[in-house]
This record gives structure tokens, sequence and C-alpha cells, in this order.
RNA sequence: GCGAUCGUAGCUCAGUUGGUUAGAGCGCCGGUUUGUGGUACCGGAGGUCGGGGGUUCGAGACCCCUCGAUCGCCCCA
């Protein structure tokens, strides 16, 4: 017999397992119990879509559609990509289910995405979000409960400190337009002193240059032109309902003035919690306004807000959520009592507390195993004289309950 | 795609300038001790030192290749 090799596991996934995973389930729980109430309605997102679904709404020149995307061919020929985003997906079924009657529509959701990236710490290929989204609101308050959801979020997980909000705006389409213009004529004028990388970003994506780590583009990063030399009347009034919104509402945010968006179709606000205690990964939630999204997939104009947060990043933030220990250890310390043991286990359950079971390897060991487990109260069953004797070691009370559940069954 | 660091038991790690039969702790299994008890002791299972090639009398250690992991760049949650 040839020895068969282990399959590995793909690169960039995660078995989550044991207290990390209890974190996992935290965050989702809370998320599940903030976005009630702020009313936002659960939706389940299919895994995946046509390929054009991300392509047309995401731009075809961006990273995420260019290289990072699970593409492949179904049996009848059809490109198929798992979701990279959440975003998309939520706007196509608006427009073919007809969701656009429920306008303004707000809806949540979470579950897992895929990119074709080197992992990394809080970077995977498959990772999980948390997504909500306002679909069909044009006004600033929108952007406003949106954020407030985020925020009380972060502080029911109890990861708000030393995480900050970092606001922008991108202005609309023409405050944008001729923002990135001047950006664009402004770092050309410097193009050989900006660093390889930024150069590159000159032809695909100017905005970018704005946040480059790299020293010798800070420089001029600093005196480039500002967003707000360019805003339209309109896109600075929304931008000072959104803060004003924010302050009434008590949510701290900070200006960002170099704070853009990677994919094409935001406008207006654009936002990140960040944190700096996840390495070179600092953003734990971000967002903004996507008003050109749902023409980009053929749709009528519909201006959407929305926001996403990494389900891993947050859970690493997360503190003091661990396994619970079990109320009873249920200890069968001779085999022969193993019935009254079983019957007793169950018993305890029913009553709503919870128990495991110490009846396999030597007899002897099997009550220190249950001292380890860490199990609040003990109960054991061994044989002396013929008979079958129960032994609890517990508080007076959960002594109690013990004795009550046994006679209930 | 690029760069850096790292791969020794199930886990966490020792392993000297290259030198006998590769070790410890934890965990697991068995035994002795204790018996409202988290104790102590004894024993056992478990390793092609990630894989391949090279240098050498001799490689876990040095060199090359490869695979994998981690962290960073790009990009992004």
């Amino acid at each position: 017999m040839s020895k068969v090799e282990t399959p590995r596991p793909i690169r960039g996934t995660q078995d989550i397992f044991g207290p990390d995973a209890e974190a996992f389930a935290f965050v989702v729980e809370t998320f599940e119990r903030v976005r009630k109430l702020y009313r936002f309605r659960r939706v389940e997102m299919p895994v995946f879509e046509k390929t054009e679904v991300f392509a047309r709404s995401l731009g075809e020149t961006t990273d995420v559609v260019s290289k990072e995307m699970y593409s492949f061919d179904d049996r009848g020929g059809e490109s198929l990509t798992l979701r990279p985003e959440f975003t998309a997906g939520i706007a196509r079924a608006y427009l073919t289910d007809g969701w656009q009657q429920y306008a303004p529509l707000k809806v949540a959701t979470h579950g897992p995405l895929f990119r074709y990236e080197r992992p990394q710490k809080g970077r995977y290929r498959q990772f999980h979000q948390i997504d909500a989204e306002i679909i069909g609101a044009a006004e600033p308050q929108a952007d406003v409960e949106l954020l407030c959801m985020a925020d009380q979020l972060l502080k029911e997980l109890g990861v708000a400190d030393g995480v900050t909000l970092q606001l922008n705006t991108l202005g609309d389409a023409d405050s944008r337009d001729s923002w990135r213009a001047a950006l664009l004529a402004y770092f050309q004028a410097v193009r050989g002193e900006l660093s390889e990388d930024s150069q590159d970003r000159l032809e695909r994506n100017p905005l970018r240059i704005l946040d480059s780590k790299d020293p010798r583009d800070q420089a001029f990063v600093a005196d480039a032109p500002k967003i707000d030399e360019f805003l339209t009347a309109e896109a600075e009034d929304f931008f000072g309902a959104v803060t004003s919104g924010l302050d009434a509402a008590g949510v701290k945010w900070q200006r960002l003035d170099k704070l853009v968006r990677g994919l094409d179709y935001y406008r207006h606000t654009a936002f990140e919690f960040i944190t700096d205690r996840l390495g070179a990964q600092g953003t734990v939630l971000g967002g903004g306004r996507y008003d050109g999204l749902m023409e980009s997939l053929g749709g009528p104009a519909t201006p959407a807000v929305g926001w996403a947060a990494g389900i891993e990043r947050l859970a690493m933030l997360v503190e003091g959520v661990g396994e619970d220990v079990a109320d009873w250890a249920v200890v069968v310390e001779d085999d022969a009592t193993l019935g009254e043991a079983t019957g007793a286990l169950g018993a305890i359950r029913r009553a709503g507390m919870s128990a495991e079971l110490f009846a396999t390897g030597s007899p002897r060991k099997r009550f220190d195993k249950a001292v380890k487990s860490g199990a609040r109260s003990i109960v054991s069953y061994a044989m002396r004289d013929g008979t079958i004797d129960r032994r609890i070691k517990a508080g007076d009370a959960d002594g109690i309950r013990l004795v009550g559940a046994l006679k209930e069954s």
C-alpha cells in the first residue's frame, strides 16, 4: 500500500476553530442584533454570479477584476465568478428581483467573499464580511444612519477604542472629475520624482497616489490639490449635512482628505474605520456612497450607500470572548454506572444546563480529567459495595438544580 | 506578481564551531499513589528533522532548487 498523501488546505483559506470561531460568531451575532435595531432587512445572496456582474460594476481595469477574481466557466460555457464583494450582487438583485418597489431599501447580510490575493495578516483568499446597504436613498441622512450603525456596532463589539472614523467626500461626478484632472496635472509635473508604483498609478488610478506609503510620494502628496477646492455647491452641502448629522448623533469622526476609494463607482461620502492594531491592514470597516453603480449594471440612476467590514479583522480585535466551560461534568468512574450517568447527562441538558461526559480512558483518571476541563460542577458515578454511588461537587444552588433535574426525568 | 523571515513529535520549542542512538515541556495512552479529589511518581505510543539535490570522513545544522507558512509591497475588508 502506497502512502496516501493528505491534501493540503487551499492557500488563503482558514479553518477557524475554538476561541477564534467563538470570536467570529460573536461578531456575526452582534451584527445581527445591531442591524435589527436599525431596521435593516436580512438578505441571503448567491456566492457566485455571472462574471459580468462584477466586471461591469467594479470596472474592468481595477485590480480586483483584472487579477483577483476567482472566475471559471460552468458546464454551459458561461463565465461565473465567486463574489469578491457583496455590493455588486445586491445591486444586481435590486434590479432583477423588483426590489425597487421597496426603495429606500435597507438590507444587511454576511458571508464569505473570495479574492485571489497573497495572504497576510488579516487578509485571506476566502474571507468573510458583514455588509449593510441603503439603496434608493439620495439624502445624506442615509449616510449618517449607516455610519451610526457602524459606530454602534464597533462599540458593542468592544473594539471601538483605538479605532477611528476617517471621513472624506469625493464629491459628485463633476467635482470628482475636475479634482482628478488637477491631481493628474499636478503629479504629472513631478512624475520623475515619484515612486515607481506611483508613476504606474498615474496611468491607472491617480487618486491612489494620495495614500501611497512611499516617502518619496508623501512630500508631494502634502501639497497636492484638495478635493475641497473642486466641490460643487451641492457636493459641499451634502458633505456638510453628513458631518453635522454625525455630530448631532454623537459619532466622532476625523476628516481625511487623502482618503479615496479604489472602485470607480463611489461618489460623495467615503469612510473607513481604521486601527493601528492589525499590522498593514488598518481598515476594519469601510464604505461609501455609490450613486453611479446601478447604471453600470444597466439600471436606472439609483443613489445608494453602504459599508462592509471584515469579520476576521473584527474578530482579531475582540477580546475576552472564549469558549464557555461546561456547567456540569458527568464522570463515569466505573463502567457499570454508564447507564445511570447517561440518564443524568440527558436530564441536565434538558434542564437547560450544559454538560460533558467523561467516560473514556483509565477510570481512575476520569475525575481528574473532569476537574481539568474546568467544568463549574461535577457529578460522578462509581460502584461502592455493589451499589451505585453518586457524588456531587458543586455549589449549593447548582447541586439543588441538579437534583431537581434528575427528579424531573 | 515582488521582497524578507521561517519550516525538528499532535502542540510549543531546545538541539553548541558540522561529530555517538535527535531531546524537553504540554497533550494522549497505561500503571502506582491519593480519594470531595486539579497531587506525585513510573512507563508507553508518537519523528523519512517539509521535500529533492549538493559540499563533507560525517549534515537537523552549510550551499542550491522546490514546496509550504508567516509578515510586508501592490491592492484591499
